[in-house]
RNA sequence: GGCCCCAUCGUCUAGUGGCCUAGGACAUCAGCUUCUCAAGCUGGGAACACGGGUUCGAUUCCCGUUGGGGCCA
């Protein structure tokens, strides 16, 4: 850890916050904002705030604000003060607090430092487009500025409607960034910029700056596509005379093409990755390696180890490509260190919503979102499969479960991956059963062996280690018979393919285990019909 | 267009002037294992954008070029 980090410019407690608009579902970039905001608040015990910015209130949706809870809440990034918890700095909400910003608002203006601006659209529109026709940057050229009291209470009383600009002191903006270090803005180049379109309707910029003081925000932490806000910000707390927050700007997640992840993408909202069956301990380790490392050779992190090892100093400054196939590879990582029972839970939502189960009705409760629980201690729950009404265990279920626990990536796999055990039918392709060239009636002599053998096998004895003593040998002997060769893979193969119409899949003994006898045989009978 | 930021394998990155024959991870390829697919193990290929300086010595420091990105409307 860097000792310089820990150089506050402004002591005492570390208050660090996101402040999403609920306008969409909660984007993963706003979420990796969020992680390293917690993470530093951890780390230096501070607090981590969330702020609804919902001052938009055409595209500002309760159920997006419900999303963004959600998803904090599913990964665990928690929050100490917010709309839902409340806190001692709140409302929470920008739309509960209209009236603060109407209060420095008309300070700015009774100062002068601000003032009420007239011009019109189409008017700033055709200056803006002369400005970068002579390469200038295009900025308020300041017209209504010098209008004198009576001139706004003329046009007022005539019903224009104006906006609120603030007059940028024109001046060598600086700031020290916790991420980049020095930046520097000439801020003769911006133009009074507009900052409310009236008393009532604070625009962002402005909004931020009373959010960020009255919550006693002592660090921002946000992407870097809001350095170009920073100065504007500053001078607005300098001339409401407000003290500075240190400014942090974390790079931005990048799409394939390098742009801003964004939903031409694909999937960008926590939610979607979610149903899809990623795992919140897969993405918290994956977001945090994007634009962030230990500095060691270390790669799997959890959220107590993050916040031991994080340090903002090791944050990354160029933009990171969000690499799907990473984190594919640790949700596939921490689906394997699952407990099968946790991990049984975890699928059994998949397999009801796909309608290859459903719950008996001894077992009603819905899962604690918590813990995941799906059962209370001691109850013994019971599935039925839909297609054949047979009623099938939990056991069962966990069995099922454990055999694919290595080959998902992802929770929704386990469909695909495991839909023949709930079938009664299953589709065969004729050639698939065929290994190494067999015949047709090769494959038919196999299946007439592996019949003869299992059908004598006592039902007491159907099970994983009987099945592979018994047909190991058989099988070596088969191979030798048909083709001179000890190949397992005459008989193997063949059965496998039987059980479960696939090219690739578990294993056929623990299939045949979990199938039961009397499915096993049926399963075999069909195919062998099929060739005929 | 203006301003700001950035630049090491395909991707995420280690590297803070000599430990660099540039390390790790994902992905990829080959092999082992094997009835298949996974998982696992072993091994391979793969990068310092370019040009100038500074220096005994630059991936590392400075300048420029190029490239990428962000913001502004």
């Amino acid at each position: 850890m860097n000792p310089e980090e820990f150089k506050l410019k402004t002591p005492g407690e570390v208050r660090v916050r996101i402040a999403p608009a609920p306008t969409g579902f909660l984007h993963i970039g706003t979420a990796r904002t969020a992680l390293f905001n917690y993470l530093f608040a951890k780390k230096h015990q501070g607090v981590f705030i969330l702020r609804i910015e919902d001052t938009d209130p055409e595209r500002s949706k309760p159920e997006f604000e419900k999303d963004i809870l959600d998803s904090l809440k599913w990964l665990h990034i928690e929050h100490a003060e917010g709309p839902d918890v409340g806190g001692e700095h709140g409302p929470y909400r920008q739309s509960e607090k209209l009236d603060v910003y109407a209060k420095y608002l008309q300070k700015l203006l009774d100062q002068d430092k601000a003032y009420y601006c007239f011009c019109t659209k189409e008017e700033l529109e055709a200056q803006k487009q002369y400005q970068m026709s002579i390469g200038q940057a295009p900025r308020y050229t300041g017209k209504c500025s010098g209008l004198s009291k009576q001139e706004v209470k003329q046009k007022l009383d005539k019903g224009e409607k104006p906006v609120i600009r603030f007059r940028v002191t024109p001046k060598k903006v600086k700031f020290n960034d916790m991420i980049r270090g020095k930046i520097e803005f000439d801020s003769a180049l911006m133009g009074d910029i507009v900052i409310a379109k009236n008393l009532k309707e604070p625009l962002y910029n402005f909004a931020v700056v009373i959010d960020d003081f009255e919550m006693k925000i002592s660090h921002v932490i946000r992407g870097e596509d809001h350095v170009s806000n920073t100065p504007k910000q500053i001078l607005i707390a300098e001339a409401l005379d407000l003290p500075q927050p240190e400014f942090g700007h974390l790079p931005l997640i990048l799409g394939r093409d390098r742009s801003k992840l964004s939903k031409r993408h694909g999937a960008v909202s926590v939610n979607q990755y979610k149903e899809e069956g990623y795992l919140p301990e897969a993405m918290v380790n994956f977001m945090a390696f994007l634009g962030w490392n230990p500095g060691t050779e270390r790669e799997i992190y959890t959220m107590p180890s993050l916040i031991k090892d994080f340090s903002i100093d090791r944050i990354q400054k160029g933009g990171a490509v969000f690499n799907h196939q990473r984190l594919e590879f640790l949700n596939a990582f921490y689906i394997r260190q699952k407990s099968i029972e946790k991990l049984t839970e975890l699928c059994l939502p998949y397999f009801i919503k796909a309608g290859l189960i459903e719950k008996l009705k001894n077992n009603p409760h819905p899962p604690d979102p918590e813990t995941l629980q799906l059962f209370k201690d001691g109850e013994k729950p019971e599935f039925r499969i839909k297609q054949t009404q047979e009623v099938i265990s939990l056991e069962t279920l966990k069995k099922i479960v454990s055999l694919y626990q290595k080959r998902l990536k992802k929770l929704s796999d386990i469909l695909e991956l495991t839909s023949f055990f709930f079938k009664d039918k299953i589709k065969h392709e004729k050639d698939l059963l065929k290994w190494k060239g067999m015949t047709d009636k090769e494959v038919v002599m196999s299946i007439d062996n592996l019949n003869k053998v299992l059908s004598r096998i006592k039902p007491e004895d159907w099970n994983r280690e009987n099945l592979e003593e018994l047909l190991t040998p058989i099988a070596e002997k088969f191979g030798q018979k048909i083709k001179g060769v000890g190949d397992r893979g005459y008989t193997l193969w063949p059965l496998r393919v039987a059980l479960t119409g696939k090219q690739a899949s578990a294993g056929p003994f623990e299939i045949a285990e979990i199938l039961g006898q009397e499915k096993t045989l049926k399963r075999l009978q069909e195919v062998k019909e099929l060739i005929k």
